[in-house]
RNA sequence: GGUCCCAUCGUCUAGUGGUUAGGACGCUGGCCUCUCACGCCGGAAACCGGGGUUCAAGCCCCCGUGGGACUACCA
């Protein structure tokens, strides 16, 4: 019987959630509930300067949003700097670490000089052997294997093997007393029973050192999965440049979140031809050895196809909630029956909910401003007589349906030996005020015989003034 | 510069020695039709290059080339 597998997302509270960290989380979050285990999340706020407690929240939230939920934690690395020190004395007790007092400026320069005469910018060992007492600003530093070879057993990528020779002695103490990252992470990992580290690859050239470091430690060294980076398009790592990144821009720009988490779970995984996954689905499927090894490029037409999509699959009693804070002012009071009606318009033809929500604005109003040059074009005199009947029958009509409606339309046309087509936009200008819309009997269905029956004698009366 | 990673249509990817190299987004032709979408049918579009190994290579090996990451008292 193998140990229950526990995971971990780590970020850093220094921002929003990123849509490159919430794949990772997603990762993370599928291997636990695949394999039945843990799903822990740390902040890593041992950067006293950049952390904040907004960038934790906002963090937390796009958590939420997207359904990733954690079973333990949030964790706080900072309030753990005491184990971490702990950990510290035990290496320099046991002559695995020593104190180093060289300074910044002199680590700058000395990298410079290197840098600049084609040598290895590493630590050069200054402190390494003077056995060194702690001072006012000086830092712990992990005495690492100068020979041998260690390597990263990944389970993405497969075996990496590093010449030890290549790693410096990091800094595993500040001069300010806080742990750095290279430390914590494996001390916190290794306290909470982490067994798989499954993050983004531009960890692996760190993955020798904490690998040493565990040894050291003399703790069991976990699985690592390093999934590969979300580029730009340009290829270039995803930045703000290449458009929006926080995952919470997106649900302000009206996605859903399973859209999102659908379109990122296809970036660097794959389950043979399918592209549309249920959570449930995802959960059954998700393996590691399906995460492919190569970088992806962030595509925002295929998740705006996706948010599509779930817009279309999604209940009108869910959307109408989700649209609450995209709606028009006109329509926070409209009665929750039509209002249901108008999304079901309204669905298939909207890639976002802010898209759907511009659209809808009409629905709600109380008088049609017909939209540019559509009033004068389609509203004309010879119509007028068709608009009036309409107005005249529409009270009459017992079947006020879809089926109804469309019954109405077609006897109305056949009855006067017109095509549907001479009353169909005339009628779309002066029940919507646009040359776009629904069905014309989807847009009769969802306003009303009340509504209909105003806007078209509105119109009439527009025609009229024209004269 | 050094170390490490990566390489199939424009993009996301399937492919694990023998395939007309498949799917999806986007693009595009058509159908449907009251407009716009949806939907349906069709099309263009890829194995980075060079060497090997093999009867046979997109798949294996090597070397290039290109891209990326790391190289902090950031995470």
């Amino acid at each position: 019987m193998t140990a229950k597998i526990r995971t971990r997302f780590a970020p850093s509270p220094t921002g929003y959630l990123h849509v490159g960290g919430a794949r990772t989380a997603l990762f993370n979050w599928l291997f636990a509930r695949h394999h039945q285990g843990v799903f822990v999340l740390r902040i890593e706020d041992t950067d006293q300067a950049r952390s904040t407690d907004k960038s934790t929240k906002a963090i937390l939230d796009a958590m939420a949003w997207l359904g990733l939920t954690w079973d333990e934690g949030p964790f706080f690395q900072a309030q753990r700097v005491g184990l971490h020190r702990e950990m510290v004395q035990k290496l320099l007790a046991e002559k695995k670490a020593y104190y180093c007092t060289c300074t910044t400026e002199e680590l700058e320069e000395k990298r410079k000089k290197a840098l600049a005469t084609g040598e290895k910018p590493k630590y050069d060992g200054t402190c390494r052997d003077k056995n060194l007492s702690k001072t006012q600003n000086s830092v712990v530093r992990f005495r690492g294997d100068l020979t041998g070879t260690t390597v990263v057993k990944d389970l993405i990528k497969g075996n990496i093997t590093f010449n030890n020779e290549e790693l410096d002695d990091l800094i595993i103490e500040r001069g300010d007393g806080y742990p750095t990252y290279n430390f914590a992470v494996v001390i916190d990992d290794a306290l909470m029973n982490i067994t798989h580290v499954i993050r983004g690859d531009d960890h692996v050239n760190n993955t020798p050192r904490q690998i040493l470091l565990y040894q050291a430690l003399g703790f069991a060294v976990p699985q690592f999965a390093h999934v590969p980076m979300i580029l730009g398009s340009d290829k270039a790592r995803l930045s703000k440049r290449h458009g929006a990144t926080s995952v919470m821009a997106y649900k302000d720009m009206g996605f859903l979140p399973e859209a999102l988490v659908n379109y990122l779970v296809r970036l660097g995984w794959s389950a043979g031809d399918q592209e549309i996954f249920s959570l449930p689905e995802l959960i059954d499927l998700f393996s590691l050895e399906a995460v492919g090894k190569s970088p992806a490029i962030f595509n925002p037409d295929k998740l705006m196809w996706l948010n599509a999509h779930y817009i279309k699959e999604a209940k009108t009693d869910r959307l109408a909630e989700e649209l609450r804070s995209f709606w028009p002012a006109t329509a926070k009071s409209a009665d929750a029956e039509f209002t249901k009606k108008v999304i079901a318009d309204l669905q298939p033809r909207s890639k976002t909910l802010i898209e759907m929500a511009s659209f809808a604005d009409f629905y709600f109003a109380d008088t049609i401003n017909y939209e540019n040059e559509a009033g004068q074009k389609f509203l004309t005199p010879d119509i007028a007589e068709y608009l009036s009947a309409v107005a005249a029958e529409i009270p009459q009509i017992e079947d006020f349906s879809k089926a109804g409606l469309e019954v109405f339309l077609r006897d109305f046309t056949e009855k006067r030996n017109i095509k549907f087509k001479v009353i169909a936009q005339p009628l779309r200008i002066a029940l919507t005020g646009k040359t776009v819309s629904a069905g014309i009997d989807e847009v009769m269905f969802t306003l009303g015989k009340e509504r209909v029956v105003k806007r078209t004698i509105a119109a009439i009366s527009y025609i009229e003034k024209k004269k």
